[in-house]
DNA sequence: GTGAAAGCGCTAACAC
DNA sequence: GTGTTAGCGCTTTCAC
């Protein structure tokens, strides 16, 4: 294993100097910077993350806890997660709770230990576990928390609504998530805000956001009266469509369905689905920067990035029937 | 911070025997460990992993390279990964290459100095990048190596076969994928054998493993007279019977389709997708067990583990037209 | 079975 | 601008 005195040797200098000329270039003579830098690629030289890590007592690596990370949601803002971490030269440790909440917090004690920060995009976690977490900054996504980022759930609804009223739409139902999601309260609150102004908007629900949820809730889609319907996520869009069809109706001609999330599942669903969303991989970013800009600094303020809306229009919404 | 020095202070012994008490539990007597780590826990006490890596020269982590995780395939293998590796005590650190191929190598490097050892899931673009991982044990999914986990594709083609013979299909065609898929060659070898013995199958492509390629393979499987299609993974058969539907065939009275990896998409498709898959949670599982195995031993001989392939009958494939 | 002591490779004062 | 030096917290000889 090649280390700083090998380089030093080679180099004819102090192991302080090849410390700062590849950690703090700002520090050491041009010439005698590029010599350093030139023999340790030449040697192979590669720091050692672990020394590195006890001396200075950063870990060089941050936490990304996900509920699941087979959730294309989830897998999506890891990826931005991933991608913008290793720009920072941040390794990511990546912890899936398997959507058990009463393991977050035992996972999380374990994940604050080995990074500098964590990353929390569980929608159901984590409350007073403030403790477990200590001094470490915590990003948080979708939720409250003193550093998170969220995407703007009023403006996603405000879209949807504006999109589904366009095509002739009065009466829209919103199949609602679990009671437990922040996403799911946020949106709710958007729908009260829209029937203040006059719109005839129905929240149905709470369902659990999977197939099954969506085709559980058709009965009730049916029985409200709506002709569009705006779904918790992609998945539970897809459930619904499904038992819609299996109850003889057309999708879009009898019943409009807006998705939510915009998945790469939304494209790829029959018919494709119109979606509300935002850039996941853009939120995983985000959430990135906002855990390394308060890294080394101090405590801060409350800081919260919200990303926008938008809307994909694909072909499960059409003109309302009549 | 509680440190070992702390923990001694309160049980009354030296550090060692803490360290002792804590990581080689049988070195030290009953009464004094159960003592140690009696303390250890009351005090919060949680060992500095950067430490004890400097110190011992292991990381206790293992790399884990996908191209990407927001593919359903990749995100099943990685929790299986993250799964096993925490019931070793083991951190995952996951890199995503993003399907560059030309980043792999970088990437690679980077992530075995951080680790024990790694994981290579479908690598696009290691072969003779063994030199990268010096002598670290690496695993990989789904190709040759020294140490890999491959799912059976032989049994799986022959399954899917088996299914479509037995709903009267005679002439099979196969949707290949990229000319550089390991996966890919292996399915091919398994069509030459079937038509050793007098099947009638055609390979059709190479095809992009996307929804276009899919859909850009429907006029060749048309041309090609075969009455059911065996494509190269899920996500080109939903492409495949967006097309043929396109062309006015139905799925599956005109058409049968059978998927590859039988990710969770083949069961929202619509219709929902026969799938010739594995269980991808236990490839990764079997991929860190493969690779925990290699950890403190000797570099020992070529280790191949063979997952068996499975058939999930769903609703795209359905007897032969007329 | 337990303790004392020597570092693992690196960074950050502190001198010069 | 560069060198010297003191540890970071832990594991692991080596004595006893």
């Amino acid at each position: 294993m090649v280390t700083v005195r090998d380089v030093a040797a080679a180099a004819g200098v102090s192991i302080s100097t090849v410390s700062r000329a590849l950690s703090a270039p700002g520090m050491v003579a041009a010439g005698t910077r590029d010599r350093v830098a030139a023999i340790a690629e030449q040697l192979g030289y590669q720091p050692n993350r672990a020394a590195a890590s006890l001396r200075a007592g950063r870990k060089g690596a941050l936490g990304l806890l996900v509920p699941d990370l087979a959730n294309p949601y989830f897998a999506a803002v890891a990826k931005g997660v991933a991608e913008r971490a290793r720009e920072h030269g941040l390794g990511v440790f990546v912890v899936d709770s398997d959507e058990d909440p009463a393991a977050e917090v035992d996972l999380l004690r374990h994940l604050v230990h080995q990074t500098d920060g964590v990353i929390l995009a569980s929608p159901r976690a984590i409350d007073a576990d403030v403790d477990v977490i200590g001094p470490r900054p915590v990003v948080v996504v979708n939720q409250d928390g003193p550093l998170a980022v969220v995407t703007d759930t009023d403006g996603g609804m405000r879209l949807a609504l504006e999109h589904l009223r366009g095509l002739g739409h009065r009466r829209i139902a919103y199949v609602g998530g679990p009671a437990s999601s922040w996403s799911d309260a946020r949106r709710r609150g958007a729908l009260r805000e829209a029937a203040a102004t006059g719109a005839d908007v129905v929240a149905l629900g709470h369902y659990p956001p999977t197939v099954a949820g969506g085709a559980a809730a058709a009965v009730a889609v049916a029985e409200s009266g709506a002709t569009a319907a705006i779904t918790f996520n992609d998945v539970v869009a897809v459930g619904l469509v499904r038992a819609v069809r299996e109850r003889g109706l057309r999708v879009p001609e009898d019943l409009s369905v807006v998705g939510w999330d915009d998945t790469y599942l939304a494209a790829l669903a029959s018919p494709p689905l119109t979606s509300v969303g935002s850039d996941l991989r853009e939120v995983g970013r985000s959430a990135t920067d906002l855990l390394v800009a308060r890294l080394g600094g101090a405590p801060g303020a409350r800081e919260v990035t919200v990303l926008p809306g938008t809307l994909s229009v694909r072909d499960s919404t059409g003109p309302a029937p009549r």
